[in-house]
DNA sequence: GTTGAGCGTT
């Protein structure tokens, strides 16, 4: 700390040789954080009373889920506790430690295996690296070009704003337009929100540069039986723990539901069906239907149970994910049967496939015909989904006990409709994260 | 109370 630091701050007095800090001293500080061990950290800022915010880190770090450091006792790395969102400083306070960030471990994992790919497929197409123009959503009505400009230059070279206005008054409209030199800065700006004058504002990729079949859907949940008390930034906080998320919608006035969007596909897909205790609510993750569709398909999807028999579209069209496309992955006959092998043996994950333990009446017949109309509805013009699909199936769990009494996975039944490879993949992913299924991971995804 | 706003006079 410099002098004059101590000049304009005078709460550290020079004969506080020691800064021992009161809760209030330690508003406006600042704690250490690097994406590696050995990087130059970043300072971020703490809350009044001394905690963290996991928000504020995954402003600056995209995709973080929580913090390590080194304990300077013990030489290991310690995990910093994580509540609510709510990142509290070790023992001794922050220090001048340095934090080290984590991210989701599939996400992660995800990440090192496209590079991996990239790195080995000597066709490096380049070509959808080219930036393209952003909508900036919800900007106050005040924000001009100028400020826009100013903004943005924070990530990257601004090469482009516009702030659309109504032609007769010059009253903006409230949205507007940003393009960046490189893609990177472009990618870092889709997937955080943005506070521009006092307002936060969402960055997207416009309608008009989204394919017709709109590839972001499979990388957003449905969130039912939300709570009314739940803000879209506790989603948020609550939803990182899983992966990168890059949008969370809620609408208004409140309907009990909401949607969450993450950067990869799997991620979203691999949570849905479950239900997830948020606040101490426990709400329902299903696929986000498309927004302007005929009705009807809920009927067709309900009586599943698992929540899987719907969630077919889409997900090998993800070519324009940041995060990879691996609609061309697979499946060789020895993963089949591992994957089966796992979810055959009771390693009391299944909850996790099938949480609603609906008694499963369907027999394959009924939740196929459901795929296939998600397919036709929702992939037009690709044909592909045939050959990169996958059933998985396993014999009933016969322990009915609806009430949610018992194991979870005794109420499994019938069976799973794995709507392509890459969701084979996120499934395994999970079941490798657990118990004795970690040899899955290794060997085969 | 389980399926969502707003999208470019280029």
């Amino acid at each position: 700390m410099l002098l004059t630091d101590l000049v304009s701050f005078p709460r550290y007095g020079f004969n506080n040789i020691e800064f021992s800090q009161t809760r209030a001293e330690m508003a406006d500080m600042y704690i250490r954080v690097a994406e590696e061990e050995n990087e130059e950290p970043m300072e971020i800022p703490s809350e009044d009373d001394g905690t963290v915010l996991l928000s504020t880190v995954a402003a600056q770090f995209p995709g973080a889920c929580g913090l390590r450091y080194r304990s300077p006792i013990s030489q290991c790395m310690r995990g910093v506790r994580l509540v609510d969102g709510v990142l509290h400083a070790p023992e001794n306070g922050w220090g001048n430690l340095v934090f080290v960030v984590n991210y989701p471990k599939e996400s992660a994992d995800n990440k090192r295996k496209m590079d991996e790919i990239d790195a080995s497929s000597a066709k490096i197409k380049r070509g959808d690296q080219k930036t393209s123009d952003l909508i900036v959503l919800g900007l106050p009505w005040k924000t001009t070009e100028q400020d826009l400009k100013e903004y943005f230059s924070t990530f990257g070279d601004v090469i482009m704003v516009q702030v659309k206005r109504d032609a007769k008054t010059g009253n903006s409209k409230g949205f507007g337009f940003v393009r960046f030199a490189d893609w990177e800065a472009q990618g870092k700006v889709i997937t955080q929100r943005h506070m521009i004058d006092g307002r936060w504002c969402d960055c997207k990729l416009p309608n008009s540069k989204q394919g017709p079949d709109e590839p972001m859907r499979s990388r957003k949940v449905f969130v039912g039986r939300c709570t009314e008390d739940m803000t879209s930034d506790d989603l948020r906080q609550f939803f990182m723990q899983y992966g990168e998320v890059t949008d969370v919608f809620i609408p208004k006035p409140f309907r009990a539901f909401a949607f969450v969007t993450f950067a990869d596909d799997q991620i979203a897909a691999s949570l849905c069906g479950e239900d997830l205790i948020i606040k101490g609510v426990s709400v329902h993750i299903s696929n986000a239907e498309p927004k302007h569709s005929g009705r009807g398909h809920m009927m067709d999807r309900v009586r599943y149970g698992n929540g899987f028999g719907a969630q077919a579209f889409g997900s090998s069209r993800s070519s324009s994910s940041s995060l990879g496309n691996f609609s061309n992955f697979n499946l060789n006959p020895a993963m089949m049967a591992a994957a089966q092998a796992a979810l055959q043996s009771s390693w009391g994950m299944m909850g996790m496939l099938a949480q609603q333990g609906q008694s499963a009446t369907s027999g394959s017949g009924a939740s196929g015909a459901s795929s296939a109309r998600d397919q036709t509805q929702y992939s037009t013009g690709n044909s592909n989904y045939s050959s990169s699909s996958a059933a998985l199936g396993w014999g009933a769990g016969s322990n009915a006990a609806s009430s949610g009494k018992g194991p979870l996975w005794q109420h499994c039944a019938a069976e799973i409709i794995i709507p392509s490879s890459s969701c084979l993949k996120a499934l395994l992913a999970r079941l490798a994260d657990t118990g004795p299924g970690k040899w899955l991971a290794a060997g085969c995804v």
